[in-house]
DNA sequence: ATCTATTTATAACT
DNA sequence: TAGTTATAAATAGAT
């Protein structure tokens, strides 16, 4: 029904594939209200298009889950039965995998070992020695980064005592005074003193922290 | 379209109603089959009669539960009863079990352990301190019992090997002239050949396979 | 069901 | 994307 008969196939030009849907498929919505208002149907119409718009029509006071139950009745098919079993399925897929894990966790933990040949002991063995030499590994690397910075912590201190007690004498003592001691021996850190004071912050570095 | 014009409302006239119904129902299917196969669509149709009647079409290739997965999907409606939320909980529920389970392992195994602080380190180590202690005492139990047995067996042997020797003594020599050596010395086994060769067999355990 | 006058939907075009 | 129009298709009412 239009300027030329067209037969019905894929239409192979997609702007026309695209026009054609949208005027039919509001044909169809069209059709489908009126033919639940002429003649009491309970109807739905669930269409999408090849790019996967939804478009949807259902009668009033008719739900979709509605018809859909009805439908069920109606044929004989369970159309929430597939679904069921595909979740059932994954569940027990999981809790498989999950029991594995738990076997293994608890074979890792020194319990329900009885079970165990000798052969299957020696990989929990290995296992648990990698895991526990990894373990240490980690924690004295830890250690040592804790150590270094104590260290610098310890250094910085140094410097800072210093820095205090020359500041100290300067608020205290005679200036001139000062500047003889400063000449014969403060003077690599009095120039810096105002620089030395930003950089104690940013040293500290995070430990655990840092991910 | 017809020979007259008419009002979309309610068709009262019953007999009337059920015509129009079959053929305009007729139409919509057969517009749904056209739109899937011009534009590539998916379609579902479902129209019950006023009278309960059912007719459905779905688009090939596209079973009724597939589109009304799109159509949850699309529509963010649940088209499902709680049967089916219970079973994605529990999913979910299992899933997150499995999660920490998989954690718990890799770091038992030595892995992710960047992401831990020291004190986090601690139990861990124990675990593992204590899982490798329970599999060694698992191994050195399993050990003795081994060497249990082989000394059983050892003696058994012996035993046997005596038993062996003494019948080949009867089979070769004179009869009186055995007689005269059991008399002798040969007293404590040859009265119980036959019981001890049946004892042979169960004194040997299963080491292994004993769950 | 089948026929057909008429309405409606829509293909091609703008 | 929306409007126009010639034509195909659907269908109301009749048989």
């Amino acid at each position: 029904m239009g300027r030329g008969k067209i037969e019905i196939k894929r239409i192979e030009n997609s702007t026309n594939r695209q026009v054609t849907f949208s005027k039919r498929r509001n044909g169809i919505i069209k059709k489908a209200r009126e033919i639940s208002i002429l003649c009491e149907a309970q109807v739905s119409v669930v269409i999408f298009s090849s790019s996967g718009k939804m478009s949807e029509y259902c009668s009033p006071a008719a739900t979709l889950p509605k018809i859909l139950e009805r439908y069920q009745q109606n044929s004989g098919r369970k159309l929430w039965d597939a679904k069921h079993e595909s979740l059932s399925a994954e569940i027990d897929r999981i809790k498989k995998e999950n029991d594995n894990m738990q076997i293994e966790l608890r074979h890792l933990k020194g319990e329900d070992l009885n079970s165990l040949n000798p052969k299957e002991l020696i990989p929990i063995e290995d296992a648990l020695q990698i895991g526990l030499t990894s373990v240490r590994d980690k924690q004295m690397e830890i250690w040592k980064l804790h150590k270094k910075n104590e260290r610098l912590l310890e250094e910085e201190n140094k410097q800072l005592t210093y820095m205090l007690h020359h500041q100290q004498l300067a608020m205290d003592g005679n200036v001139r005074e000062l500047e003889i001691g400063y000449h014969q021996k403060g003077r690599e850190f009095a120039p810096h003193m105002t620089t030395m004071a930003f950089h104690v912050q940013p040293i500290q570095p995070n430990l655990q922290e840092n991910k």
